[in-house]
DNA sequence: AATTCGTGGAT
DNA sequence: TATCCAAGAAT
């Protein structure tokens, strides 16, 4: 693709350049960046606990936790987890459950998973010390373009421009016009203020949580303004055009809350590559067409753990959205039909566990509404016939 | 290159 | 209620 095109001459389609695609960054567009929004950022900036002692472990677990997560759902993580792990070594040397727990309701679990692998990953290196290098960091796991840019340039001070959703609409509107990704990183890069390379980054993405924002952006607060073709242009809320999505499809769901008799229930921790890797999960699956919901549970019970179970009735049916399906997911008290013990066929663990220890557990949300309803169930009643365990 | 990865707030 | 989409990465 790239053989024939002469950097020298300019090319009279630029799809066929493989790289630095040529945008043109108008210069009062470059110099408002250094005159309006620098000055701006620094006025406005939130004071956010990843900006204060700005180490490269405290920057990069601060920008693993934001990927496709808003600043406000991450902050009470980022302190959870920091207090947990204040350190590279205290992160390296902790268990993946523990890790796991910290991360529990945050989503996109397999960030926290690759966390964890890449803080073992830092240990090894030369010194244990954190890579200092553009190239250095993005070789970790769950690092790519835009984290190694980030961690680069706002832990090391490297020219590294970021290109992330926010920089997507701001330099869109900027330019009055939708970019593709490789335009956007070399527009990125031309507007990159040299020597302030994180200050740069953090500002544009600032702006655009906070005024250059997708549906309505508050044009009339934006330092921006004067130098921005989408604001010209009257309609700044148009741009970047959006390509839109496909449904999302919805499952039925069987989930089985087993308990043995001895006040325990079964829970399965799931394979470490599929969804919600890693998590523990009340034991369950897809309700095949044809199905009750019953019948699905015994099948699945069957084929995960080797185990005969029964029902004994719906315990709650759970409604969850996931990123691209949905599902309603019912959840039926069940006991065993014989003492056959629970053997992890095709998932990574089981364990029994009483259920006022499942708490300690890394569970998603749909299941952790399955124990706000144990638990709510449990107390009231405390001295009735338990469960539907029912000894027998 | 298009999918697959969670969750919650805004609209 | 339904849809969008956020400091993206991995495959």
């Amino acid at each position: 693709m790239r053989r024939d095109c002469d950097p020298g001459r300019r090319p009279l389609c630029w799809a066929v350049m493989d790289r630095a695609p040529a945008v043109k960054v108008p210069d009062p567009v470059r110099r408002a960046v250094r005159r309006r929004l620098l000055p701006w950022f620094a006025e406005n900036a939130r004071d956010l606990p990843w900006r204060r002692r700005r180490t490269p472990y405290r920057v990069w677990v601060a920008e693993i936790m934001l990927q496709q997560t808003r600043a406000d759902q991450a902050l009470p993580y980022y302190r959870r987890f920091l207090r947990r792990f204040p350190s590279m070594k205290s992160l390296a040397v902790a268990p993946l459950d523990d890790v796991l727990k910290m991360w529990e309701g945050l989503g996109y679990y397999r960030r926290a998973r690759n966390l964890h692998r890449a803080a073992r990953m830092v240990r090894e290196r030369p010194g244990g010390r954190f890579p200092d290098t553009l190239e250095g960091i993005r070789a970790l796991p769950g690092v790519g373009a835009y984290t190694a840019a980030a961690v680069a340039s706002l832990a090391f001070n490297l020219d590294a421009a970021v290109v992330d959703g926010n920089v997507r609409r701001v330099v869109c509107r900027l330019l009055g016009r939708t970019l593709t990704a490789r335009e956007l990183e070399a527009a990125s890069e031309r507007l990159l203020v040299r020597g302030r390379a994180g200050e740069y980054n953090e500002a544009v993405m600032e702006l655009g949580a906070l005024v250059c924002t997708p549906a309505a952006p508050a044009c009339d607060a934006c330092p921006m303004r004067s130098a921005c073709a989408a604001y010209r242009s009257g309609d700044p809320h148009t741009l970047p055009e959006k390509a839109r999505r496909g449904k999302k499809p919805h499952r039925k769901v069987a989930a089985g809350v087993v308990f043995n008799g001895r006040g325990e229930v079964l829970i399965a921790q799931r394979n470490p590559d599929d969804m919600l890797g890693g998590l523990w999960e009340f034991p369950g699956g897809c309700i095949e067409s044809g199905e009750t919901a019953a019948e699905a549970l015994t099948r699945e019970l069957r084929e995960e753990l080797g185990m005969e179970v029964c029902s004994e009735g719906l315990l709650i049916t759970v409604r969850h959205a996931y990123s691209h399906f949905s599902i309603e997911m019912e959840v039926h008290l069940a006991s065993r039909v014989n003492r056959a013990p629970p053997r992890p066929l095709q998932c990574a663990a089981a364990r029994w566990v009483p259920v006022d220890r499942l708490r300690g557990y890394a569970f998603s949300r749909a299941d952790l509404q399955v124990i706000e309803a144990l638990e709510c169930r449990q107390a009231p009643v405390s001295g009735e016939g338990t469960t539907a365990a029912g000894s027998r």
